[in-house]
RNA sequence: GGCCCCGUAGUUCAGUUGGUUAGAACGCUAGCCUGUCACGCUAGAGGCCGACGGUUCGAGUCCGUUCGGGGUCGCCA
């Protein structure tokens, strides 16, 4: 028998009532009531009531203690409905601290969610003891290990590769450890395992996937650590688009499913080029939760003779029942268009009897009236708003207007997850600041139409097989079939204006390997963290990680970064500035 | 790095137009209480109002600087 427990502080039931046994845990809450006092003991798995009598000794809050004695029915006015232990309760005959407290705790345990956020980080292990914090952590767990069951299920092998490896030239910065025995060099910690795998590709391996974690030295954003993040980075080799996807399917419909019960879109995901999820969502990140479309209108008022929509791309978003609306609505969706930008917010709406009523609809024949009901299948009481500006800035501003009227006019199903597939990204875009060609995403990614593609077509008109996954407005992973043969690298990295000496010497091990047999490999990583804020249904990603890092990229418990030895740094043949 | 918001008791927060000794709740300490489960009752301790400087007869309150925290944009192949 366990010195310290027989059963957790979760386990007892009515079954086990006339049993001796021995329970371990926190002091959550003591109640003391002069000849008895009330305890309940928390451990991970739940909480016990223990019963004191007076001849039992001193007990303080969140002390450590183990307690053995009777298990009891509690009187029917006495059960506790509340928790799973809630019908018995432990009679103690003895009572041993195991640790006390000896200092004051910095805040009420059960309401460290409302504390600040430093003084949480700070004290990250009284923050966890709380059960509405510490679950989020027990379920990731619980994720991981689904996931990789999965994973493996479906025939992939989990390879570690490194943490300490070299700089890469593109994307983040980079989170550099300085050399000990090579003076002035530096290793640098991984932006992603993104070379690696694809050299296992190279290597024979079939399909292969890790846990990993990922080091970018940015700042930090509500659903972005600072510093390190986990992603299920996974590749398969002879596979190209559609098999990654389905396997996205597989796993992300199983984790979704597995872990929350909330509607899950079924397999399979819709796939959606980027133009059009541009066009119709105003991102390439749409939350599908919402349902409002939004709809080019720029043909429709080319002939109406209404100056603010002249020559410039218009779009309408059509929301049904925003005609009954109240007048403060139409101020706040105006309001909102202000702020982000916008000149104003034209409507027109629908009224009962059919007729169309709103600033704008002087400007419209009744042909063209019938036309925009039409077009836009409006209804009674629909109201159509306008967006209309540059083409740079219009469809982004529409998606902005769209997802207000989701909010606004509550249209957003709060108990699904809407997962789909952007597909087609451009392989180029414009650098709008220098004009120069740059990859829109990855330049790792095979162009659609290969090296014919490249040489033939305009490269603004080259699309990648490219594809995002995205969940109720979230992009939760990117990924590509990628790029498998050096002639074709080469050329795509001379569009974007490298030479091939550039492109070997940026990825000579990557370049080097394509020369020996690549097979053709495609894969994806979706972010864990990302995966578990929307299962915890938490909005700061700091919640769903153990230890993480505040805002600032400082880790407040243990002090990092750090002032190091004088004597560290000159092993590291670094030098103070002074 | 730019911009916005917030710093008052251990915690969460009040604090009027600048005006006596800066308050509440929870927590803590002591006492009372044999059925509570956010137990109850009584009493008590606890504050350089983030820091520095200024305006003023007088600053938690107004102004400036700075430090800390949060958000946002840049950034994130």
């Amino acid at each position: 028998m366990n010195q310290y427990r027989t059963h957790t502080c979760g386990a007892l039931r009515e079954e086990h009532i006339g049993q001796t046994v021995r329970l371990s845990g926190w002091a959550e809450n003591i109640r003391d009531h002069g000849g008895v006092a009330f305890v309940d003991l928390r451990d991970q798995y739940g909480i016990t009531q223990i019963v004191l009598h007076e001849e039992n000794i001193e007990v303080s809050r969140e002390s450590v203690v183990t307690v053995t004695g009777a298990v009891k029915r509690r009187d029917a006015d006495t059960v506790n409905p509340k928790i799973v232990t809630g019908m018995v309760e432990v009679h103690a005959d003895t009572v041993a601290v195991q640790s006390k407290v000896a200092r004051a705790l910095p805040f009420e345990i059960r309401d460290s969610k409302n504390v600040r956020e430093d003084v949480r980080l700070r004290h990250r292990f009284l923050d966890l003891r709380n059960p509405a914090v510490k679950d989020n952590i027990v379920l990731r767990s619980k994720v991981t290990g689904f996931l990789r069951a999965k994973m493996e299920e479906l025939g992939f092998t989990e390879i570690q590769t490194p943490i300490l490896t070299a700089s890469s030239p593109e994307g983040a910065r980079d989170y550099l450890v300085p050399s000990r025995k090579h003076r002035g060099k530096f290793y640098a910690l991984p932006q992603a395992p993104q070379i690696f795998k694809q050299l296992l590709m190279v290597s024979g391996f079939d399909r292969y996937f890790q846990i990993a974690p990922c080091f970018r030295d940015e700042d930090a954003r509500m659903d972005r650590s600072p510093g390190e993040f986990y992603q299920l980075d996974f590749e398969m080799a002879f596979a190209g688009q559609e098999d990654v996807l389905e396997v996205a399917e597989t796993v992300l419909h199983g984790v979704f499913s597995a872990f929350s019960d909330k509607r899950v879109s079924p397999a399979p995901f819709r796939r959606i080029p980027y133009a059009e999820s541009m066009l119709k969502y105003g991102t390439d990140k749409p939350d599908l939760r919402n349902p409002l479309i939004i709809e080019d209108l720029t043909e429709f008022f080319r002939g109406v003779d209404f100056a603010p929509f002249k020559n410039i791309p218009v779009r309408g978003i059509a929301a049904p029942g925003a005609a009954l609306r109240s007048k403060s609505f139409f101020e706040r969706m105006l309001e909102f268009a202000m702020e982000i930008g916008m000149k104003g917010l034209g409507y027109i709406s629908v009224l009962d009897d059919g007729s169309l009523k709103g600033p704008i609809v002087k400007f419209l024949s009744a042909d063209k009236q019938a036309e925009l009901r039409n077009k836009l299948s409006l209804k009674e009481n629909g109201t159509v708003f306008f967006i209309a500006d540059s083409p740079g800035a219009v469809d982004e501003l529409a998606g902005r207007i769209r997802a207000e009227l989701g909010r606004q006019l509550e249209l957003i199903d709060k108990d699904s997850f809407e997962l789909c597939f952007i597909v087609d990204y451009p392989m180029y875009h414009i650098n709008d600041e220098t004009g120069a060609v740059e990859f829109t995403h990855n330049p790792f990614s095979m162009p659609q139409g290969g090296l014919q593609a490249l040489e033939e077509k305009d490269p603004l008109n080259i699309l990648a097989w490219q594809y995002d996954v995205v969940c109720n407005g979230s992009e939760l992973s990117s990924g590509a079939v990628r790029n498998h043969l050096p002639e074709v690298m080469k050329k795509a990295f001379e569009i974007a204006g490298y030479t091939g000496e550039a492109l070997e010497k940026k990825f000579p091990a990557l370049y080097n390997a394509f020369h020996y047999g690549a097979p053709p490999h495609a894969g994806m990583a979706p972010g864990l963290d990302r995966i578990m804020m929307l299962l915890a249904g938490e909005e700061n990603i700091r919640e769903v990680v153990a230890f993480p890092m505040n805002s600032n990229a400082q880790d407040l418990l243990l002090e990092a970064p750090c002032e190091v030895a004088e004597r560290q740094l000159r092993e590291a043949n670094i030098r103070r500035r002074l």
